[in-house]
DNA sequence: TCAATATATCGGAATGTCTCGATATGTCAA
DNA sequence: TTGACATATCGAGACATTCCGATATATTGA
């Protein structure tokens, strides 16, 4: 039987949210863009180049992090620098290197 | 230009991988089911009634969840008992609890 | 003004995910 | 053995995501 003891839930209205964002960071190459913004800001082409993608497809990953307030990004010149704009991503990531390595 | 300092990058495979747990992760009803079990253990029922979905649902969330290592579970006769199987989801949890609430 | 650069947007094809009803399997109690 | 219960599996339809080429916009330097 279940038990009756009070738990402190999240509601699903906010899981939801939390779901978003965790669905948005879930690729491969927005998590190693997002593990290198942690170490500072990179533009879209930067990324582009680590990720080995074109740089229209890194626009949109980006664009998808930022909609979902993983990210934040400044406009300089012809270029846009993004940088990390959710505290908690440095301890997901955490989670993720101790897990799965750094090398 | 980028920067040639050295960072300790995870591995574009192993990102994948983390990905795939990040998304099974990615789900209001089994981040609730995730919470409870981090307060104990479940049977497929108790946490589909929980989640106010049918069980058959519940018993599929619960079984891709443990395909990627976050669960485990036990049978014990017509029950099944579902627990944390990934130590990292108790401070996961916390970041989305403390970015999305608990009430 | 012109060409080059950096970023963004659009449409479409392929693929994956969510949810559901229907049904199957395994287990217990009587 | 039978019926009820708990969980699992299957297939279909709706929907979302990923990736790509093509193209658009905006900024700079010459």
């Amino acid at each position: 039987m279940a038990s009756t003891k009070k738990m402190r839930m999240t509601n699903l209205e906010s899981l939801g949210e939390a779901a978003e964002c965790l669905r948005t960071l879930a690729h491969p190459h927005r998590l190693r863009m997002v593990q290198m913004l942690l170490q500072g800001e990179y533009t879209v082409g930067e990324l582009a180049e680590a990720c080995d993608v074109p740089s229209h497809m890194a626009s949109e990953h980006l664009r998808l992090m930022q909609r979902c307030g993983l990210l934040t990004s400044e406009k300089e010149g012809r270029r846009r620098y993004y940088r990390v704009g959710e505290p908690h991503l440095e301890s997901i990531m955490q989670c993720i290197e101790t897990r799965f390595g750094t090398k």
